[in-house]
DNA sequence: GGTCCCGGTAAGTGCTAACTTACCGTTAGC
DNA sequence: GCTAACGGTAAGTTAGCACTTACCGGGACC
């Protein structure tokens, strides 16, 4: 239950970002992927299976290849665990501005 | 003009996310902070030069100490980023499922 | 069945991140 | 002015991350 965590660590590297991205506009394999990528074939399967541990991708095998996409149940838990961050986050730094509006000038 | 990307790198980290957490409560002092995790002192005041690099928090002197805050703007910039970034993903992954539907079943 | 392609994994390397202790400047209070 | 609290920074250690090359199994095609 707490994956979604390792979720936005997944996506804090830049790389992983790029290839959730390319990801995000199709599906693809894994050489696909490195062909575009300035990096080795192994660096991005690597970068897959952290973003797959993460559940924001999932892949399956199509004959030769094996294709990637976006697991959209795992990034919609990123998204509301981050939303549910940002608004506990705020709601309550708010709380204590209003609060402190009243004394401070 | 990238300094969002930094924020999410800021934020992946577990103690620094608690950091912030607390900061959202209440402003807080460094050795306040330092009192309730298992961290050094230092190690606290590392985690906030990150935060603040961020533009994810402000600090200004009290006088013998220093107080921490959140930073709205930094976070705005950081919720709107991320906004882009599901938004943009997102849609392009559903336009490319929806085109897939029909030759799918 | 032999030969390619595809991709996962093992092993090794370099760098950076997160932490520690030790030190130092600054402010407050006597 | 002295002393004590606060907190930033320097220096050093350790663990992990991003990458590489080398290797290996599995499916596809002839």
């Amino acid at each position: 239950m707490t994956y979604r965590v390792d979720g936005l660590a997944a996506l804090a590297d830049p790389t992983r970002r790029t290839i959730f991205e390319r990801l995000a506009e199709r599906p693809r394999a894994v050489g696909d992927l490195a062909g575009d990528l300035p990096i080795s074939r192994p660096a991005v399967s690597q970068h897959l299976r952290v973003l797959k541990d993460a559940g924001l991708v999932v892949d399956r095998p199509a004959g030769n290849r094996r294709i990637y996409e976006l697991d959209l149940d795992g990034v919609g838990a990123l998204r509301a665990y981050l939303d549910q961050f940002w608004n506990r986050s705020l709601t309550a730094f708010k709380a204590v501005a209003e609060q402190g509006d009243e004394e401070v000038s």
